[in-house]
DNA sequence: CTGAAAGCGCTTACAG
DNA sequence: CTGAAAGCGCTTACAG
């Protein structure tokens, strides 16, 4: 009895389903097919064979299980970088949520730019996720097919898809930069310079959304555009600063796309001793943790991007429950946070 | 011809090991062995089998490779936190080094709790990671038992084990701060207070470097240790500066665990008018990239936490390759970065 | 609702 | 140095 072969490979000491199915007095199928609450299982086998698991300690052989069925419990989530706070804390809760899920999940940074994207989805669906998480929806053409062929659930975070068009969750950039526009409007600001780096897509829709309020209110300038495609840093925004008001000495505030360089400019302007905001406002973009410890403290546009992260990852769940996943496209919004630098 | 079976499963149509052997006339094992480069398989024939294996665009399946090893092709790499930046900019440089030789880096976070890096462990072993990457060596007995008893390769960052005692690369935290401290010393610092927060293994020795320097120096004085248990930030940083000053008014030069605490102190010292260093000095720890931004600049030490994630990860893939390592406790170093802040 | 058979695509353990 | 056989631990696709 139990006379194991001579040429047995059982190393993990491991229990199997087959373990469980023996215990449960029931076949692997039905065994299977319980743990996984799938097909209509008496209910009374299924409780005898979860009973049997917990006994067990059974834990699924995930490589097992992506053999099998030709899908893995990985989840591969796409950020363009990991040294933006932003980021992190997006996939901070994204890797919780997946986590309780039951899932794992494998990062990749495209460093912004949609062809080492495509390479990163390439490479991830060589090792069948079982879905995937993407930030933002530049993706080039073959990204796309690559995605559709493979028919792996994707949701996208942070920008909004149109109707129809795929699961997102995030917010209007336009809208944000809108609105911290006109808020810098409200407060008497006439010549309101933007500042962008980096230059990825949202960066050039809070532009925009600076742009056409300046446009609306007649008070739009070309000359007020900097752009620069380095990456964000609070060096970066230090030099700009001091570059701007050189140049364009009637400038009355900046508007930058987002904190680390508006942080910069703080610094800067300590430094040289230029008075925020009465020589000049300035304004940045998602609330970092040190924004409100400047001085003065930055005023600027708090992104639920934990939230956001959140709310992609139950939706992709979702998805890979087949389940509806109420709303594809949800807006979380922003808030503006007004402090003392405009 | 190629009658498939009425029941065939085979819907990937992604190239197999056998359709390969088939090209290159050998059986799967060879084919299978020359793609691993494993023993000694006739050259002629690997070349013929790699040829193959182009040709069809041939990658192999992680999945079945994994259930028939009994491994896979994860490393775990578990870090305290992700939102500090120190870890983030360790994890980038472990994850390119990972994915150039071909292993996907799977991330855990453990929030500097030895008890959440035990259920981090036990749940990655679960699915058997070719192996892993610790930070630190404050692991519980358990964890080091199931590491033990995985015999899943481990290489440990940041800290250095002792001599025989498993592979690490890092430096000395201690000797570190000591120089910091000496530093000060050399300035003219005559009351030197010491901030911890988080209060993890590091900062702990840390707080030792500081303590002994003084010691010898005859100026260590137990009031003057100041430790929190909260996560570093630049707003904790603010409080404790301002609460140091209020209680210790005769102390000149205040040395922070960390460079988040110590930014933090530079803000609020902005902000009451305190002067720096002439009021007192204020020193930080790892050289983020703000330090260099700030008014004034900071003091602090550089740590090499990119190449430390490179060169363990090196360390590791060596270990894989059942290669000999070279040193399995490498040091490498700190600089100490003297600005204007002392 | 349940199960016996086959198969997923590799590698281990032998034998030669 | 090479290969035929068996097996890793699951799930798919049927049949009943």
């Amino acid at each position: 009895m139990n006379q194991p072969s001579t040429r047995s490979r059982r190393a993990t000491g491991r229990a199997t389903l087959a373990d469980v199915a023996r215990l449960a007095e029931v076949s692997p199928m039905t065994a299977s097919r319980a743990l996984r609450a799938d097909a209509s299982v008496d209910p009374l086998l299924a409780e005898r064979v979860r009973q049997a698991a917990t006994k067990l300690g059974y834990v699924p052989d995930p490589a097992a299980r992506a053999l099998a069925s030709q899908r893995s419990s990985h989840i591969a989530v796409l950020i363009p970088s990991i040294t933006n706070r932003l980021f992190v804390e997006l996939l901070e809760a994204v890797q919780q949520v997946l986590r309780e899920g039951g899932y794992q999940t494998l990062i990749g940074i495209s460093h912004y730019r949609p062809l080492e994207e495509e390479v990163l989805v390439r490479e991830h669906l060589l090792h069948r996720p079982a879905g995937m998480l993407l930030t933002g929806l530049e993706q080039t053409p073959l990204t796309r097919q690559l995605l559709q062929a493979s028919r792996v659930p994707v949701v996208s975070m942070m920008d909004l898809a149109d109707e129809g068009e795929g699961c997102s969750v995030g917010f209007s950039q336009w809208a944000a930069a809108a609105a911290m526009t006109r808020h810098l409007l409200d407060r008497g600001r006439r010549r309101i310079a933007f500042v962008g780096a980096q230059l990825d897509a949202r960066a050039m829709q809070r532009l925009q959304g600076w742009r056409d309020t300046l446009v609306q209110a007649g008070l739009y300038d070309p000359g007020l555009q900097w752009l620069d495609e380095q990456a964000s840093t609070v060096a970066l925004g230090g030099s700009l600063f001091e570059r701007i008001l050189a140049a364009e000495p009637q400038v009355d505030a900046i508007f930058f796309c987002n904190d680390d360089l508006a942080q910069g400019a703080l610094l800067r302007a300590l430094r040289l001793g230029i008075d925020v905001p009465g020589r000049v406002a300035v304004a940045g973009f998602n609330d970092l943790p040190e924004s409100a410890e400047m001085v003065p403290p930055l005023s600027t546009v708090r992104t639920h991007r934990a939230a956001i992260g959140e709310r992609a990852a139950q939706m992709l769940l979702a998805l890979l429950r087949q389940e509806q996943p109420g709303a594809r496209r949800v807006d979380l919004g922003f808030e503006l946070m007004v402090r003392q630098s405009t």
